[in-house]
DNA sequence: ACAAAAGTGTTATTATTACACCCATGA
DNA sequence: TCATGGGTGTAATAATAACACTTTTGT
């Protein structure tokens, strides 16, 4: 077939969040080129020939943060493609999001001057994050606050055992609300597949050992959790 | 900027869906050149130049179906992008997801050999769509069943006035079950913003006359209807 | 002993389910 | 008058929200 079709850049953006001193953080990188050198942007790259979409995701996540997808939940998020989006050319990118526990803090990427984590309501109110990515970022963010809702993904951001309340501070943290501890104990416990009991106990958040879970194999959470 | 970057060509692809002769259906090409000629495809086309995603995705809407976007709802679904997807050159594509009502018969369109209405179950359970349509298919469809508990979104099915058992009639059909009328028709009505009252009625489903509704304020259902 | 966090019990309220029953029309 | 769907009432069950109270650790 001749090419009688546009040529478009395609490229793969991450927004990488994760629970960092008590506030829901992204990751971003410093451009350290025109367009809009100098400001802050979410981490992504070009799509490469042979390469499908979550595979670019994994492997722009490992560039830029030095993580391998365990423990990292990776999904797509949408694709952004005004035609303006970037002055240098057309592009469409493919956006992703990526929920972690607390990462090691960033070393800056190939083509990053600087890298490193923002408050995202510092980054959304005010903070001018280069082309589109305040769009993406805010996309991002909703979709992992309402995911919270109905899925066991709040423990992505949670290391790999955990317990109760370390699992209810994602959830205040992510979703800006208190929520009451003895309530939110028994329904991620009853919930059937939520939580799976390792046996262990911790006492490192102080006061009476608290158990540790693991994920439990539930995908849905059935009725959801409320904000 | 020199060009470094792999060059990909951009698809727009949708699934539109309706309820038709009580059941959940799709529109489908027939293809008329190779890859894949003769078999059923998702309708779709190349993004143009100057084009963003979401004004494709209608152009794409109304070259197909001749329907303008006005009472379809239109959302994207996601992006595929398989190195091997089209065995003629790279492409990655974005769906969408086009939820209309009973809409009339498609006429071909230019790189269409035919068009027509199919059960989604037929096209799922067996018939074999060109390229990687039946997962994106299965993808929007889960989508849109999804979609009907959260959301007032059943209505994009209806008529612009529509009555309760219209409406639940579209449930049935899209999630595939029963639901109690006498319930479902308490919890559509008392929920806030759902529906507005236009103050006509109807017999044309027969028996008592029904009320009719147009689609009301409210983006979110709160609690979520059950399948 | 006391602070701090874990975890259980109890009650009021709200939502869902199942189903009896009445209403308003056309044939 | 009868069939057909529209619509309300009600009681049993289930989930949520608010909060008193007990448990188990570290200091």
């Amino acid at each position: 077939m001749p090419k009688r079709f546009p040529s478009v850049a395609v490229t793969v953006d991450l927004v990488v969040l994760t629970v960092r001193d008590d506030r829901l953080q992204a990751l971003t990188i410093r451009r350290g080129e025109a367009p809009y050198k100098g400001q802050w942007a979410l981490p992504g790259g070009f799509l490469r020939p042979d390469e499908d979409l979550p595979a670019a995701a994994v492997r722009e996540l490992h560039e830029e943060t030095g993580v391998s997808s365990d423990r990292v939940h990776l999904e797509q998020l949408g694709s952004y493609g005004a035609p303006d989006r970037d002055p240098r050319m057309r592009t469409v990118t493919v956006a992703y999001i990526a929920l972690a526990a607390d990462l090691p803090a960033p070393t800056a990427g190939t083509d990053a001057a600087d890298a490193r984590w923002w408050p995202v309501d510092e980054l959304l109110g005010g903070a001018a994050l280069a082309f589109d990515h305040a769009t993406i970022l805010r996309d991002g963010v909703e979709r992992a606050r309402s995911k919270l809702e109905y899925t066991p993904l709040a423990a992505a951001f949670c290391p790999a055992e955990f317990t109760v309340s370390e699992l209810r501070h994602v959830y205040e943290v992510v979703w800006g609300t208190t929520l009451d501890p003895r309530n939110f104990h028994r329904k991620v416990t009853k919930t059937d597949g939520f939580l799976a009991p390792t046996g262990e106990t911790t006492t490192r958040d102080g006061g009476r050992p608290a158990q540790l879970y693991r994920t439990g194999r539930a995908v849905q959470l059935h009725p959801p959790l409320m904000r």
